[in-house]
DNA sequence: ACAGGTTGATAAAACGTTATATCAACAATA
DNA sequence: TATTGTTGATATAACGTTTTATCAACCTGT
């Protein structure tokens, strides 16, 4: 068989060792110096020289050693990117865009999850940083900063947030949350006159908070008469248990109908749920808005409206701003802060309509 | 202020690149050998010069340069996992298990996904060898092995597939998906008398083979006169969309009651949203259990009867393999391939139970 | 006092790559 | 023929760490 001699250097599995520019260097007879001038296409050499380089590297299935050409000083070409939990529905879309970037420049780029523990997030970041990335991208973190600036400036690397903008000392990316709250909430004054309610989760931050206030000014300005701080109900951590709780909260006090503005989808899952569970249909009693537009409302066909945010697009310009200040560390010294657009999505938890049979 | 020393040098920004063993060995004036044996606890030094030696360390905020390691041959303590898809729900607790054994190590680790591509599983299996990881874990691997041969022989790292094995060529940690499909089978027998019907995904993925394998197995032991086979009805990808469609062309042929084994939740999650579209009811009109209890059931109160996977245990024993495999290279001549039993969860979607009013 | 042995430290080499400096050969100019 | 310049290649140093070999100094026992 024409395949026996690569078969059996396959079989034997004792392939020898990686080929390094020495090993392509005595093959060709010619010196390392040329070799490594050849494949990366710099100095003077003969095309033709150049030309057998090249081929004997790809027979010898070379490849650069990472670690020595870091230890000159070169780029990783790897990110890493830090995020609280991986399960974070947020997160499918956006590395999605992050991904599609990254891959067209070249970079690769590995992960990493906090459990929202700033213990875990020094650890990572620091950890990553030692390993050589060239940059880092960090999704729903701490409000601290310290363990940042200090990773930034001693890796001397670039930080880029995402939906948490902290301070203006770091690049950041974020939904427009204030907008975002105001359209949930201009879009439940315009069902009809019933009472509105907000379960918050602001507990610092920002992001969390922008939505409040949205909701907050939306009420002030279409109802002047009514106090909407009193409006807003707390929610313990931003799960469908502690909705389904705060709706309880909420049903003891008030009778439907009334509306709700709700901190997140998964939370307003929990609402849904209380729903079903208690006998109230919506949008009739209870018509409920949430945040985020997460796909598995898709997926489980739960009619939720919800606000959208551009989670792709998110990740494609978190990735596209990294890249950039890190080639150009000049940027760094005044990093961009980007709010992208987001929109309204009407499901039947607060407008009925009609289904079209399959 | 007493902090204003540290203060000065955070604000300044130009914070001086990282501390090497060259500058430690200045400030203690001793050699640079002296100070490398002193931080591994190598070699023989005066107790004394070894405490000065790490105290200066610690002060010039030392850590080794993992580049300059990994070029003299020693391990990255960095491992990276090879996923299909981030948003796979098998995910989320097997990378519990994983995260918790490689932390215990001090082993990092990274993480990919291919989207189930063979070619992105060949390009990142590979980048990450490049990179230095001392180890690969592949999930939901493609069928081919030639190129996970290959990177594991060039790089001589270790290998682990999960919930796929291949061959015997590579270590291998999956579930007991024969056992699983029987339980599953076995249950749905015990209801009563009705015709039963699989919803199988099995192209070459020697998991969801076994799968049906199970309920073949089952149906012949107690049903002889029934032919299994013609029970089984293939479905276009695991997603609830294909398990809609699979639903409905299965109701086309035949009528309720009839019990259904899928081939996992998701895909039965589409049996459940078509059983609601078309007023047919669980567990009287259509019985239904899934493959994998994936944990939206329980967050979405969705009472569907599956069979469970010791998620986190495996990632657990996937981790715990391949430290091994990476300490221990003779290991490497027989890798171990281990099956973990599954349990069967029995919910509303098979037997009707009444339920607690909170 | 001298061979042999231990202790505590260092010098030098190596890992694979790339940037800088050097160098030979040859062409063009004076 | 000597001077300068260009071309095509190489030698060397450097990145930060660890390993090996070396070395001085100090003991021990004859």
């Amino acid at each position: 068989m024409v395949a026996s001699g690569r078969m059996d250097s396959e079989k034997n599995g004792q392939s020898r060792p990686r080929a390094t520019l020495k090993d392509i260097a005595k093959v060709v007879g010619v010196s390392p110096t040329a070799v490594s001038l050849a494949l990366n296409d710099k100095g003077a050499l003969t095309d033709e020289l150049r030309r057998r380089i090249k081929e004997t590297a790809a027979a010898l299935d070379y490849s650069p050693n990472p670690a020595a050409r870091i230890l000159r000083g070169a780029r990783s070409n790897a990110v890493s990117v830090v995020i609280n939990y991986f399960n974070n529905p947020f997160f499918r879309h956006f590395v999605l865009g992050l991904e599609e970037v990254l891959d067209r420049a070249g970079v690769s780029y590995s992960m990493s999850q906090t459990h929202d523990r700033l213990e875990k997030e020094r650890e990572l970041t620091r950890k990553m940083a030692e390993q050589g990335v060239d940059g880092l991208i960090v999704l729903n973190c701490s409000s601290e900063h310290e363990h940042l600036t200090a990773v930034s400036q001693t890796f001397s690397i670039p930080i880029v947030l995402i939906s948490h903008a902290l301070e203006d000392r770091f690049a950041a990316v974020q939904a427009d949350n204030l907008r975002g709250g105001r359209l949930a909430t201009e879009h439940l004054l315009s069902l009809d006159e019933r009472p509105l309610f907000h379960i918050e989760g602001g507990w610092g931050k920002s992001g969390l908070i922008n939505r409040k206030l949205g909701f907050v000014q939306a009420m002030r300005d279409a109802r002047p008469d009514c106090n909407a701080e009193e409006a807003c109900f707390p929610v313990e951590g931003l799960t469908a248990a502690a909705g389904y709780q705060a709706m309880a909260a909420i049903h003891e006090k008030h009778n439907p109908p009334f509306g709700l503005f709700v901190v997140n989808d998964e939370v307003a899952l929990g609402v849904l749920t209380y729903c079903r569970h208690h006998g109230l249909h919506w949008p009739d009693d209870v018509a409920v808005v949430g945040f985020s537009d997460i796909d598995i409302l898709e997926t489980l066909d739960i009619p939720l409206t919800s606000i959208r945010i551009p989670q792709q697009r998110m990740g494609e310009v978190a990735a596209g701003t990294l890249l950039d200040l890190i080639a150009h560390p000049e940027n760094r010294l005044c990093p961009p802060v980007l709010t992208l657009p987001v929109s309204l999505v009407v499901r039947e938890s607060t407008v009925k309509q009609r289904r079209g049979l399959p």
